[in-house]
DNA sequence: AGCACGCCGACT
DNA sequence: GTCGGCGTGCTC
């Protein structure tokens, strides 16, 4: 009897390939789980081994024999392999991509499962007294920046340098400057760990309702507002769950919150905490993944891809600011990290926490379904009040610096009051639109469907879609008027206007273009705290995490995009990054006061928001959305292709949508095709089709007979398409 | 995704 | 007469 391996590798090809066993091992049947290196085409590639059979389907003669298993003990266990089954099938993705997105890089190369010790420098005696070498200004660098942490730069400073240490770090070494050490494995270091915080009762409510649940599955909605508490609940069941060895893994949406995080961790357990997220060195990511795989690490600290990362000791899943879109992959395979940990938790039989004082419609629903338990927490903790919202109505008022009187004088009151006011408004770069008051002329993208946004620091128009950027024309391009002009604002806008009308206040702006040097953020951030700045403005950036204890005004510039826009989700998104911001307000014994610039004041969603807080908007929109039809009473499959000819991706669609419509009962809605709502973007035809349905098993079905169907159509290859299950942008 | 094979235009 | 364009199809 031959023994067959079923490999799936790691490539995004929907389909699993059978080998023989290697020659060189002894034992030719492997556990499931273990890497194998096999040829593949003209290539090796490394896949994983997803079953062993006798049989196989393919003519024996075709098998090709593996050449060598890189893993003695499995990476994925039976429960991971489990998972990422189901999620190839969910969302109609290839195995081998989702087995890749499940591993660090260096494993999917084919790297050793084994953590390499980190490389660090140590300043030498007479690199101490040396003189910088003055003609390298590298190695000057390198010296400099070895006194200032005392002689020793370790593997995590090194990989955070944003140039290549490497060959200026090998000079000194010749000059005996400096010794390149291996650094042992990085050690406990010894904890000294907060006394546990005094909860209040609904915290320990919360807490006690995980707590009494630690063994089997449940998911929990932990819904609080912004500084009511949500990190004590889950430090206090981590707490716990570490009490009996097991492991915690915590998602956050973006690594900006990964620091302070892991510091309020660290302060309050008294062990290692790992963190996971593109943003490490592909070594210390390799590092953190094994560790906790293995249970050397209790917890870890990761974006979405760590929702993968085995568990040794499964006890907990928490998933932070469960409401942010980037928990959803927005490219390749498609996944929502948040839904796939709900998921995992399921599967691993362990509670799961989603936490955030702005829950997504989804989650509430779930909760109102009772396939969710909601925890709420209603007070902030400590004394810190509510911040008070206000809607200032814009119309026929004169704006300066888009802002009405109400709004700059409670801005003159903040700073005379020496406390600090932020301004949130979602559109970087000076204005969105350029205009020839001539002609009309406007300054459109070449590749987009979309106008060019002028940065004037930089002196550019910019395509915010496809990057593309050029110059700013000083006369217009078609009538040669020297009279072109910015309408709208963005954030640098606001920045200049305001210093004009504030000339003594100091001023900082937070969004991409602001922060694109490494470190300025934190930089900013800190000059915050110290109270170095008074007026602080800037895009979602602001709304994310970060607590700004003086800040007592905030300013939302612009509501009324979120308010008509033609994606359905624009008005939850609004309401979640008010109350994001207003969040930042009022933190500490100081209220505070939330304005909000509207023309739409007695709009319903925003009176809601003003009358009952995010619930009672809650209520309102999915009292909407089931009006309409729309997530979460139905659920939705986009499929999309684009192409450079504009004909090419509505005739996919179209033979897509009328094998769909075939193959569909009535319960499954075929809508389209129809243009993306950007029709073109970076130079490419964007079309769509949508799928919606009541219940998800017919959507689903219809899925798996639809896409076997599009792999076989010509057309295919005129255009690249994808599917989107579960889209939470309809673009 | 790679990477070949394969059949039609501008060059030594 | 060849080099090379990217359309088409396969990878156990």
């Amino acid at each position: 009897m031959p023994i067959i391996l079923k490999v799936a590798v790691l490539a995004p090809i929907p389909k699993i390939f059978d080998y023989l066993p290697p020659a060189s091992e002894p034992d030719p049947s492997p556990s499931l789980g273990v890497r194998v290196t096999v040829p593949f085409g003209r290539k090796l590639q490394v896949g994983i081994v997803l079953g062993v059979d006798t049989i196989s389907a393919v003519d024996e003669s075709r098998l090709r024999q593996a050449i060598a298993y890189l893993d003695h003990e499995p990476l994925l266990g039976a429960a991971d392999l489990a998972l990422a089954r189901w999620a190839a099938r969910y969302y109609h993705h290839p195995i081998g991509e989702v087995l890749a997105s499940a591993l660090p890089t260096l494993l999917r190369q084919g790297r050793p499962a084994r953590v390499q010790a980190g490389i660090h420098l140590r300043l030498t005696p007479s690199g101490q007294t040396a003189t910088p070498p003055a003609r390298a200004a590298k190695q000057a660098a390198l010296l400099s920046l070895l006194r200032q942490h005392e002689g020793i730069l370790t593997a995590e400073v090194l990989s955070r340098l944003d140039w290549d240490w490497r060959s200026p770090a090998k000079a000194l070494a010749a000059k005996g400057w400096v010794q390149i050490e291996q650094a042992p494995p990085p050690t406990l270091s010894g904890q000294k760990t907060q006394a546990r915080f005094e909860l209040n009762a609904a915290q320990r409510q919360a807490v006690a309702a995980v707590a009494a649940n630690l063994d089997r599955f449940h998911a929990y909605l932990l819904e609080g507002v912004t500084g009511s508490g949500k990190t004590e609940v889950y430090l206090e069941i981590i707490h716990e769950l570490l009490a009996l060895g097991r492991q915690a893994l915590v998602l956050l949406p973006e690594i900006a919150l990964t620091p302070q995080l892991k510091a309020r961790f660290q302060n309050r357990l008294p062990c290692p905490i790992g963190v996971y997220h593109s943003g490490l060195s592909p070594g210390e990511r390799l590092s953190n993944w094994l560790g906790f795989q293995r249970g050397e690490l209790p917890i870890l600290l990761g974006t979405r891809s760590a929702v993968f990362a085995p568990m040794a000791r499964p006890g907990l899943i928490v998933v932070d600011e469960e409401h942010d879109p980037s928990f959803k992959q927005q490219d390749g395979f498609r996944f929502s990290a948040r839904d796939v940990a709900v998921a995992r938790a399921r599967q691993l039989g362990i509670p799961i926490v989603l936490g955030s004082a702005t829950p997504a419609l989804e989650s509430l629903h779930n909760a109102q379904q009772g396939r969710y338990r909601l925890l709420y927490l209603p007070e902030r903790a400590g004394q810190a009040k509510a911040p008070l919202l206000k809607l200032i109505d814009i119309r026929n008022r004169p704006l300066k610096a888009g802002l009405a009187p109400p709004v700059l004088a409670a801005i003159e009151a903040t700073l005379s009051r020496t406390e600090q006011a932020l301004l949130f408004l979602n559109r970087r770069g000076f204005a969105p639109v350029l205009i020839c008051h001539a002609c009309g002329w406007v300054a459109d993208c070449a590749r987009c469907a979309a106008r060019l946004c002028l940065h004037r620091r930089e002196l550019r128009l910019c395509c915010h879609h496809c990057g593309h950027t050029r110059s700013l024309p000083t006369h217009c391009p078609n009538c040669r008027a020297k009279d072109l002009r910015a309408l709208g604002q963005g954030t640098e806008r606001l920045e200049t206007e305001l210093s004009a009308l504030f000339p003594s206040a100091r001023i900082a702006r937070l969004d991409r273009d602001a922060t694109r040097r490494k470190g300025s953020l934190d930089k900013t951030i800190a000059a915050v705290h110290r109270g170095h700045v008074d007026l602080l403005l800037g895009t979602q950036m602001l709304s994310k995490g970060h607590h700004f204890p003086n800040v007592t005004l905030a300013v939302i510039v612009d509501a009324d995009a979120g308010l008509y826009s033609t994606d359905f989700r624009a008005s939850e998104r609004l309401a979640q990054q008010v109350l994001q911001v207003a969040g930042r307000a009022g933190r500490s014994e100081k209220p505070g006061q939330v304005l909000i610039q509207t023309r739409h004041p007695d709009h319903p969603l925003l009176t809601a928001l003003l009358r009952g807080g995010y619930p009672e908007f809650a209520k309102h929109a999915l009292a909407e959305r089931r009006t309409a039809g729309l997530p979460p009473y139905s659920y939705q499959a986009l499929l999309r292709a684009e192409a450079h000819q504009p004909e090419w991706p509505e005739r996919f669609l179209d033979q897509a949508a009328a094998h769909a419509r075939s193959l569909a009962a009535e319960a499954v809605q075929v809508l389209g095709p129809a243009p993306a709502p950007m029709p073109r973007r970076a130079g490419y035809y964007r079309a769509q089709l949508l799928l919606q349905a009541e219940r998800r098993p017919p959507l689903h079905h219809l899925l798996d007979r639809l896409l076997p169907y599009l792999a076989t159509l010509p057309d295919r290859r005129k255009v690249r398409w994808s599917l989107d299950v579960d889209p939470v942008s309809l673009d």
